[in-house]
DNA sequence: ACACCCTCCGTGTGCGCACACAAAGGTACT
DNA sequence: AGTACCTTTGTGTGCGCACACGGAGGGTGT
């Protein structure tokens, strides 16, 4: 039937095999001290001869262990992509109530200079078990990075990552990639020797994330590779001032009347996808990221015609999965992990909204 | 910090408070007889105000019950979707051991009929705790549904399901969505009053799977409605016969010679992206579904555009986990679960390919 | 010879739960 | 009053493991 059909091997099958106690097979397990060499290479043996695997649930019952796990993502007072990041970290801690996991939650504002310092602070106070980080600028994120090391803290890095650091693991899109793959659609709407515009979010002077330049480089290299004949214009947004937004767009088509073709690299894709409805305007081809319910709105209305979806709920409930293999079952992780890179229209997007697989399930 | 901050609620708690014993409160926890009617209120209240929820690994350490879960899907000799299917269950199988979870896999010959009845027979013969069957057609799959349903063991369907049974849950993608999906993506390759070719697979007569059969009539319905300028074609293939197939598509060329599109609604479609490559054809755009090997290998070196995926692996984890919930943990579970539609080009493949998440992490 | 220490090892207890068994109290009948 | 029997309840044991404790054996010093 199955491979191994024989009960499961416990420490008492060890400890009878190589003829000493459970209490020399517990000590040779967790590597304590008090083992004789000879015991501790007897035993060592047939541990690995029976492929012993513990149960990892009588384990955590006896052992009674807390494990505090802790979290560092922006604040996101409003709808967002962060939004769902932690509800999937939210969702992956209960499944482990009973290992007693917990989760606690820290915020930073991603546009306040010295904010991800100050609440790196609070969370390597409480002390815990292991962390999941959405990283900001290497400077601004070096303190606490190293005081997590210092501590020897596992660390995760969630939704971008940085090449100075060692995180345990790193969940999030590969964004050259994901524009790169953009570009690949784009191009499949646009005409020989038309124009594409890249809308561009500013904030406060500098450009967000750097998730969305580098997704505006893998853009750029596919059409410079593959489609060349495409012109690129360019039109930058100010967040919060959509009068001043509105003026631009409005400026920019009469000045281009001819770009069909728009793609922005941030959420804020319905912003163009708002205007375009207002203006009743159904031929032009807009692309976007993430499902926030703006976004979804337009998609389904035809005011956007592609968002890419970056599963953020899937990479929440990876972060925790992967601490708890680590602490827990003590096993090896994967250091890096690219999410799948999905493409949404209004034909498969009821898919991927009520769905959430794993959150509906288990 | 969380919301239930202090400690676990366990049955000594429990019984503390209604002024009872353990042992009536796990009587009437598992609604065993032997319990007063005064009791039995008082225990269910204290249940219900403190919100008790049972560690289940405790559970399932001192109850020590076996389950034995069965499986049946179609015969897969060589590289196919089911091959991912059962990985997946296989996967999620070992994340349950220490829950005395097994699993036992039956093979039937899709195209063989009784073959289905017969596993179906030998597979109830096991006496299964819990059954997940990819259907065949309503005829050949009713009578094991019966005797499921006579024993009361639940069942889930993967992939199809049937209108006429009332499977615990299902897991599979919505074909006809997917079919429409797909030509949503073809109309942006497709120029205006293109022509495009709808390749089908035939087999012993038969055409395969009604996946396939829906998955075309999505596909022919987005056109109706939304471009009907573009023309189809049609064109059957016959199961291994290659040599037929390459003359019947020689043919089908010569005649059409403007048809630069196709489609495929089964997993053949390297089967023209290898043709396309033999004879240096690089201006066909070619579609079809799922990611096995040689559809890859087409799709990296550009003769086939574009691949929906069903996401297998996932679809064989999420039946097994629904078992578990359901018979385990005994929650409610979802009754339709429809997978997401997947866009594949060779621009995001690799994201697909080796992480499979959940099978490279827990 | 005894006290003392150190190394090595076995046993006992409890984690939260399921379940078998025993005990207590009541009722009905001889 | 004694017996049988039923209902209702409490207690004990073990699931596989972690960990504390104490005991056995050998060596050293006085």
């Amino acid at each position: 039937m199955n491979e191994n059909n024989k009960d499961r091997i416990r420490i008492k099958d060890i400890a009878q095999q190589a003829g000493v106690s459970v209490g020399t097979v517990d000590r040779v397990i967790h590597g304590r001290p008090g083992v004789s060499e000879s015991s501790r290479l007897k035993v060592e043996e047939i541990l690995k001869s029976m492929n012993y695997q513990p149960n990892m649930y009588a384990s955590a019952l006896a052992s009674n262990k807390k494990y505090k796990l802790a979290c560092l993502i922006p604040l996101h007072t409003e709808e967002d992509y962060w939004i769902d990041v932690e509800a999937g970290m939210r969702h992956a801690v209960k499944t482990y109530k009973d290992f007693n996991v917990s989760l606690e939650i820290f915020y930073y504002n991603q546009y306040e200079r010295g904010a991800f310092g100050n609440a790196g602070k609070k969370l390597t106070e409480v002390m815990p078990d292991g962390v999941i980080i959405a990283p900001s600028s290497a400077d601004e994120t070096r303190a606490t990075i190293s005081e997590l090391e210092e501590r020897n803290i596992p660390y995760i890095f969630v939704d971008s990552t940085l090449e100075v650091f060692n995180p345990l693991s790193f969940f999030g899109q590969n964004a050259h990639s994901s524009g790169y793959f953009a570009a690949r659609i784009m191009s499949t709407m646009t005409p020989a020797g038309g124009s594409v515009v890249i809308f561009r979010l500013i904030l406060e002077g500098r450009l967000g994330s750097n998730q969305q330049q580098t997704r505006e480089e893998g853009f750029r290299e596919f059409l410079s590779r593959h489609r060349p004949d495409i012109k690129l214009h360019e039109l930058d947004f100010i967040v919060n001032h959509p009068e001043e937004n509105e003026k631009r767009i409005d400026c920019f088509f009469s000045e281009h009347p001819d770009t069909v073709c728009g793609i922005t690299f941030n959420s804020k894709a319905y912003i163009i996808g708002e205007y375009m409805q207002k203006n009743k305007r159904n031929d032009f081809k807009m692309m976007g990221y993430d499902l926030v319910r703006r976004n979804v709105k337009c998609l389904k209305e035809g005011y956007i015609d592609f968002l890419i979806a970056q599963q953020p709920t899937e990479q929440g409930i990876c972060c925790i999965e992967v601490l708890f293999k680590h602490l827990i079952l003590k096993k090896d992780v994967k250091a890096e992990n690219y999410m799948p890179i999905t493409l949404i229209s209004e034909e498969n997007i009821d898919f991927y909204l009520d769905t959430h697989l794993r959150t509906n399930n288990i």
